[in-house]
DNA sequence: TGGTCATTTGGAACCGATTCCAGGAGGGAG
DNA sequence: CTCCCTCCTGGAATCGGTTCCAAATGACCA
């Protein structure tokens, strides 16, 4: 049906191994037998077939990208990146989508079994001893991204430093309760950075001889559900705080959600800040913690290339920036006054329910 | 240095016909010849390579997942469901994110050519004829998710029926001059349900004698700065409309983003409906229009796999259910009134005599 | 005991490329 | 004119599975 280099090389009256080197843009082949052979590649309009070329020269020109729910927006954009750079560079990608730790060891258990891909990305998946002998006794090139493991190459963010900067913002504007609201501090899959978020906030508190108040601190589930329940909890006290910090912008808009139902005004009420900035930050107008999504992934898939090409040079950790990025819902705690009415008091939709304060 | 079926067949005294009968789970093989077979194999920790199989099986066990813009919420929320689906029945998921006319036919040609791939499902990406004839020739499955062609197998949703729902929401509410914000009318890669919805919302209005005013509708770009732009135009007119239609949710952000600029209260001031209701609409509360991202991915993923089998059987085209979801960017009209503020100062109390009629 | 038939089994052929080696053609030097 | 070296070229071997065919085995029956 298809035709196959056999064809090619009969309809041109050569050798298999002369259009295998036509094909590969090797050298020592006549300038007429060349055209010959393009000739006909033409008119059959011939694309040699990937599965051949992968199980005789060993390379599948395939990389895995394994992840931890395709459905988290940081997720998607460090994704995003990753298969920019990859797809120019003429790869395929293959989505490995975990939500459980069983989920997670058998993924990364497979990646270097059946030799289907020739490496691997592990965006927010953290390898542990096991894992890491098994993809280095397979010699299969991996990087990781917002993970570690200590003889991995991989790109990260400070995290400390990111939840510092989150910190210092709110103090410099005046706020002195700050509450905090997490991830479950020993997650069965996923990622530390909420707790070194945390750790940063903490020490950007404790240079001003402040900490975060044990009943001001939620770590909850990952998603929105969680962050708007840790939120009400923190927020129905009497001793509310006057800024919540967010380990992520998801959770980030679950405060929000929770501060609309309570009637507290953002920021008037209550400043909310974020982590990530997400697109969907931006949409909302939320203050936050930049750091470079996109470009972690494409910087991961970069590296990965170079692994391929044997050219390992670098260090195995690359610490990404991160920046304050200030938009609507941090500002001044509100001392004292009465509450005004404001036409950029929330940047969500201004409820009529609004006016009744908590409790 | 990986143990192959050669190995596996030495190791156990057996031929590889016979390891290859066991690895597949067929029938004739001797009870204690399976067992000494299964033995070996875990001994070795074998695992049969996927590429080797590929090619003498003609098949991947891949299918590729072709979509625009990776990054469009309600695109991701449409893979996450076939992901799930293909990964459960141990198939493998490529991503091919289009970006540009050009990327679309070359993504659609390059399905056919390599025989990478078992099949293909097609997300907002519309085959033209010559993609479907070449697509057809090669005899490749293919489902199309929120994409038309009359002859393959597709999962829609009524673009116009949802329109219309959106519109009698805001009818029923009591707007009559309602404006709308979508996509570019003819663009060149995507889809035309913008059009669609906006039909639906004039076939609602028409049945009450309404239009949507010329200078109330914007057709600009995709993304929230589209929405926002075209917001920005059509709400600084002193005979604004009273609320907006989006075509989809992150246009709708613009809209949003654009009302809060301009000291409009949302739902107060301007009530906003948007469509597709992905996370992030109830992240901030939007009135929208659902559709089943996810199933609608899933369904697909579904479906392929029965065309993979062979088991063709339903109906080409299958229209999914939308439905209203009601929060908090809708009310009825500002009427009595005048605004608190607004930027323009121009405030006009809503007349009724200012409708603009059909024709 | 011999014949028939179903079941089990080994291994060659095949999938469609790459790679390597040997042989042929052509050009330059002696 | 011969020899040598370089450059081209054809085709067999190879990658690691699946599949098919023929042969071996064993059960059953006349």
């Amino acid at each position: 049906m298809v035709a196959t280099i056999a064809d090619v090389a009969r309809l041109a009256g050569v050798g298999v191994g002369t259009v295998s080197r036509v094909l590969n843009g090797r050298p020592n082949v006549g300038a007429s037998t060349r055209a010959r052979v393009l000739a006909v590649i033409t008119e059959l309009d011939y694309v040699p077939n990937a599965t051949a070329r992968s199980l005789s020269s060993g390379r599948t020109r395939t990389i895995a990208v394994v992840c931890i729910h395709f459905i988290i927006p940081s997720v998607i954009e460090r994704i995003h990146g990753a298969e920019r750079t990859l797809t120019d560079a003429g790869f395929d990608l293959i989505i490995r989508n975990v939500e459980t730790a069983e989920r997670r060891d058998q993924a990364l258990r497979d990646l270097t079994h059946a030799e289907r891909v020739d490496g691997a990305i592990l965006i927010s998946v953290t390898p542990n001893e096991q894992d890491y002998q098994h993809i280095r006794a397979a010699g299969l090139p991996v990087v990781l991204v917002d993970a570690s493991h200590r003889s991995m190459a991989r790109f990260v963010c400070d995290d400390v430093e990111g939840g510092a900067t989150a910190g210092r913002h709110l103090l410099s504007l005046g706020h002195r309760r700050i509450g905090f609201v997490g991830d479950p501090p020993r997650p069965s899959l996923g990622v530390p950075s909420s707790r070194s978020r945390l750790r940063g906030l903490r020490e950007a508190l404790a240079e001003q001889g402040l900490d975060v108040a044990p009943h001001h601190l939620a770590e909850g589930e990952h998603f929105r559900a969680g962050g708007y329940e840790s939120a009400l909890r923190i927020l129905k006290l009497k001793d509310r705080p006057t800024a919540v910090f967010a380990a992520n912008d998801t959770l980030a808009f679950g405060v929000l959600q929770a501060a609309r139902e309570l009637g507290l005004r953002v920021p008037t009420d209550l400043s909310v800040i974020g982590y990530d900035d997400i697109d969907a930050a931006d949409l909302v107008g939320m203050t936050t913690v930049h750091q470079p999504l996109y470009d972690s992934g494409a910087a991961a898939a970069a590296r990965l290339l170079r692994l391929l090409n044997g050219q390992d040079h670098g260090p195995l950790r690359t610490v990404m920036p991160t920046r304050l990025t200030v938009r609507e819902t941090t500002a001044p705690p509100n001392t004292g006054t009465a509450p005004v009415k404001s036409i950029h008091g929330s940047s969500a939709p201004v409820s009529s329910s609004n006016h009744h304060r908590v409790r």
